[in-house]
DNA sequence: CGGCTGTCGTGACCGCTGTCACAGTTTGCA
DNA sequence: TGCAAACTGTGACAGCGGTCACGACAGCCG
């Protein structure tokens, strides 16, 4: 972005790094990574696409064409090896590199990413914990200590975490990104519902929970609100 | 909006009562919801597309294009009221009649929602949990008792409710959606990595989080994979 | 009172994602 | 050995959401 203007000029047509995987395709790959776990776990070592798309609700088409961006090749009549595919979807999302992450904000969401081990599996580990309140620090919650929040920018820079993880309300979330841009910290899980200003280089990824529960609840009033219409549309 | 079914039929090209709003607009509506929130505590009557399209880092037409499908129209010149936008939005997504709910899986997460009192400002009211571990039945949690799961379905049938929250592990999140179908759940908020197989009429919306984590990781995988190449694609 | 500026509203394009159709390849069976 | 079935891989098309450009209108200032 800041590196090629020149270049661009130059040769218009194409970006020089795409993206290489849709964004939709992307959000799909660790159902299909769940999917084949549980597979692997009945002993089952070969699966075709309409198998996939059949138990996960998709076309077989669009599982073949998500798989190919892992870039696996599977064998025709006999389909896709199962662990081929869970080792090509675990390089590929870079599970497999762990990565170690810090957490601001130890109220229930942030108690509950916490205890979450699960989340070591998927290449996360949170390492330890920020808050501001004066009870909550020194305490321990589910074997992570609980640090007060202006040694934040300090720790992250010495021990060179690179992710942040923001669940603290609103009103001090931006103040939060900002010591963790401090910090050297490059992408943050924000779970806080604003729009965090941050410069281009960070990798921003918003949580938010009221959008989900927006477009539910929508559905489920449009639901009483128009008569028995066919509800298959959204 | 409603008025009009007998006739559709007589055109038979459109759908009778399609979306009318695409589903990332509907995403946004919450974030500029809780925005003019804030305008509105600090005393801003009214605001224009183009400041909000700043503070959002949206562009002001998607803006406009969003806010119209709440039905409000604005002023040329100065722009929307701000307290007639934010009950705009709120009756849209039916924010304004309470939809009451049960959770089932009162673990780390399932903890957390329950204690989110804010979830009461956008319509969503937890009225009870339920859980499968005699340990955790007969406690209360964030002023809401546990139940075991058995008396879901009928609790659900005598107190009428249409929403259920499932935040339990992948493996019984499948028969937790049976017990909540034959109780007469309309629409579920799953937070469990599976697919759920429920009937067509039910609405059914995923929460998954290792969803957004592949995304974040690969991103942040990228970005130490590829040199100092522009990240602003994706 | 008249032009000017800033904003809303909207129809027209564009790019991206999902779908379709078809070609290529491997296996199994007769 | 040859044919059929099943599955993969891929280029082409379509639908949708986002962007752009333009027209309309309210307020401001001279």
């Amino acid at each position: 972005m800041d590196i090629d203007i020149d270049l661009s000029n130059v040769l218009p047509i194409q970006r020089p790094e795409a993206p290489a995987i849709p964004q939709p395709s992307l959000r799909r790959l660790p159902q299909y990574h769940h999917y084949l776990k549980d597979l692997e776990a009945k002993g089952i070592s070969r699966v075709s696409c309409s198998v996939i798309g059949l138990d996960l609700g998709l076309v077989p088409v669009q599982v073949r064409k998500d798989l190919q961006y892992t870039g696996i090749i599977g064998k025709p009549k006999t389909g896709y090896s199962v662990s081929e595919l869970i080792l090509a979807i675990e390089t590929f999302l870079g599970w497999n590199n762990i990565n170690e992450a810090f957490l601001v904000g130890a109220g229930n969401l942030g108690t509950a990413l916490l205890g979450h081990e699960r989340f070591s599996k998927f290449g996360l580990r949170i390492v330890a914990a920020f808050d501001t309140d004066p009870a909550k620090i020194g305490q321990w919650i589910h074997e992570k200590a609980i640090l007060p929040v202006d040694q934040l920018s300090d720790l992250a820079q010495r021990m060179s975490i690179h992710l942040g993880i923001i669940t603290t309300p609103a009103e001090i979330a931006q103040t939060v990104a900002d010591e963790m841009v401090k910090g050297g910290i490059q992408a943050i899980w924000n779970f806080a519902p604003v729009k965090l200003k941050v410069p281009e280089r960070i990798i921003v990824h918003n949580e938010d929970l009221y959008n989900s529960l927006a477009s539910l609840s929508w559905k489920l009033a449009r639901r009483f609100r128009v008569p028995i219409q066919e509800m298959e549309a959204v």
